[in-house]
DNA sequence: TGCGATTTAATCGTGTGCGATCTATTTAGC
DNA sequence: GCTAAATAGATCGCACACGATTAAATCGCA
C-alpha cells in the first residue's frame, strides 16, 4: 500500500498547480473524514457549521458568501442538516425573501464535540501553525486573484 | 477597506487552510470553465486528457493513480468521454481484468486546441511561473503528508 | 399609487467523488 | 489441475457543485 508501483506521468507546469489544489483538497477531505464521520457530518456540512458557530442566524445568501456556494448547493445541504436536527430554517419576518439559518441545541453542542478537530488536522499536516497560516495566505491570495478575473 | 456588504466571519486557524484549499479549488475550476467549455470538456475530463497526452493507453487503475480517483468515479467519466469520441476503452488482451484507455484522433487533436490553456491560467493567477511552482511544491508537500496518515 | 426591475431562494438536470458491494479474471497453494 | 485468495473494473446509492430557470417578495421611480 505504500508502494506506488506506478509513476504518474508529469503534467505540464501550469496544469500542475491546478492539479495540486485539486488533489490536496481531496486529501484534506480524506483526513477530515474519520473525524467527521464520528459526528455524522459531511465536509461541507461541517464548514457550514463552523460558519454558523462564528455567526448564528445568517441568511442563505450570507452563508453562500462565506462558503462560496450558491443556493442550488446550499438549499439541499441545509435541508439535510435541518432533517438531522442541527439547524432550523425560517423565513425572515422583515424580508420574506430571505431564509435565516439558526443553530439548534444539537447544532450548538456539536461545537464542543468538534473542538479537537483543528488540532488533529494540524498534527496530520506535519506543519507548524505558522507555516500552515503562511501557506493559507498564499493560497487565499491566488484564489482572490483568480476570482478577480 | 473596500469591504463588500457582508464580511464573512473568521474561521478557526486550523480550519482556514482546509477552507482555503476548498475555495481555491473552486476558483480554479471557475477560471478553467470558459476555456474548457469552448472545447466541450469538464475539468476532470480535461485532467484525464492531460494524463493521457503524457502517456497514452493507460489502464483505468493507472489513470486512477495519476488523478487520485477510484474506478467508481473514473468508469462513468471515461464512458462519457468515449461517448464523445475522445477515447476508446478496451480490455487488455493479456489481462482481461484491465481496461486500457486510448486516445482517439479527436482526443489527440484536442491537445493542440487546448495548448493555450496553461498560459491563460498562468496569466489569470497573476503570479510568475516560479512563484506558482513554489506554491505547487508546498501544496504537494502538504497533500503527501496528509496522505501518509 | 402602480408596476416593472431587482433581489432571494428554490428547483431541475448533469457531472463528479466516494463508500460499499458485485462480477469477472488471474494468481497461488496444495 | 483445482480451488481459495487476490486483483481490476463496474455498479449502486448518496451528497455535493453548478448552470439555467422559476417563483415570490421587495424596491424604485414615474
Amino acid at each position: 500500500m505504500d508502494t506506488p508501483k506506478h509513476q504518474p506521468p508529469a503534467l505540464p507546469a501550469a496544469e500542475m498547480i491546478c492539479f495540486s489544489l485539486y488533489s490536496a483538497t481531496h486529501a484534506m477531505q480524506h483526513a477530515y473524514k474519520p473525524l467527521l464521520e464520528a459526528l455524522g457530518l459531511t465536509y461541507p456540512q461541517y464548514l457550514a457549521l463552523v460558519a454558523l458557530w462564528g455567526e448564528d442566524g445568517q441568511t442563505v445568501g450570507q452563508l453562500g458568501a462565506a462558503l462560496q456556494l450558491e443556493s442550488n448547493t446550499l438549499t439541499p445541504l441545509l435541508k439535510r442538516m435541518e432533517a438531522q436536527g442541527l439547524v432550523v430554517r425560517a423565513r425572515d419576518t422583515r424580508d420574506e425573501r430571505q431564509v435565516r439559518v439558526t443553530l439548534s441545541a444539537a447544532g450548538r453542542e456539536m461545537q464542543a464535540r468538534a473542538a479537537d478537530i483543528p488540532r488533529c488536522i494540524l498534527e496530520k499536516s506535519g506543519l507548524t501553525l505558522e507555516a500552515l497560516l503562511a501557506l493559507r495566505d498564499q493560497v487565499n491570495s491566488l484564489r482572490d486573484q483568480l476570482r478577480a478575473d
